[in-house]
DNA sequence: CGGCATCCGTAGCGATACTG
DNA sequence: CAGTATCGCTACGGATGCCG
């Protein structure tokens, strides 16, 4: 899928067009900040605040940054209450949920493979 | 899970640790060009050169630096055949493998979303 | 409180070139 | 063919400050 290149064929222009924004979709979401505020959403709502105190060495741009990016890919819902102070508050779209899903499951696999993981790494620098 | 924030309670050091290093782990996993390596490889054992040629857009420094990422943390193996040309390849490991399937649901998640958040960014940027 | 703009350092990354 | 090293440049990301 997102990897495959343009091999210049005109019959494939449409499956070239859905690869490259495939892999452009793929390029946003694939990120560190991304992912964490996906896993921290899970299934409630959280405003901008508690993110940032959920999400251990995110600053305040990065976090501004992809929840923006996040919203424009429709996959976390922002809803402004007018009061004062502002109260902004973040959710997971269904999209976002679906992507949620698959992001418990690297946290999973993370979990799972801790130890050897280590292991790994003590023997390599050696 | 790697999201939590350090507390201070002395009882909670090493869970703390655990964490940290789940989030070493996951900030090495979680970048564009590690999955996209990852999902490349998949089933088959590829040359770097076949690598080269299936990621689009990946440099041969990018390439390198994140095999031997990907190598020190036991998720790929490399193996050297001393013929020359040298041929080097490169397979996932089991821990490599558990990665890759979750991977595989990422990129599920995007092909069927994809019209869904084309349509949620022309509507954003408008 | 949350968002946007600005400034600025660092490191990510590409290009190039040299070795085994 | 694959790996390492060096040199730049850009753009990422943090810090700060000002608005609604």
């Amino acid at each position: 899928m997102v990897t495959k290149q343009y091999t210049g064929s005109p019959d494939e222009a449409d499956l070239t067009r859905a690869d490259s924004l495939a892999r452009e979709i793929f390029s946003d979401v694939a990120n560190k900040w991304a992912l964490l505020i996906i896993e921290s959403l899970g299934e409630h709502t959280l405003r901008f605040s508690e993110l940032r105190n959920e999400i251990e060495g995110i600053s305040h741009k990065m976090l501004t940054q992809n929840l923006r990016m996040l919203e424009r890919n429709g996959l976390v819902e922002r809803t402004v209450h007018p009061t004062v102070p502002p109260r902004v508050e973040y959710t997971l779209t269904e999209p976002g949920q679906g992507l949620r899903e698959t992001v418990d499951g690297m946290c999973g696999w993370t979990r799972r493979y801790l130890g050897h993981i280590e292991a790994s790494r003590h023997h390599f620098d050696a």
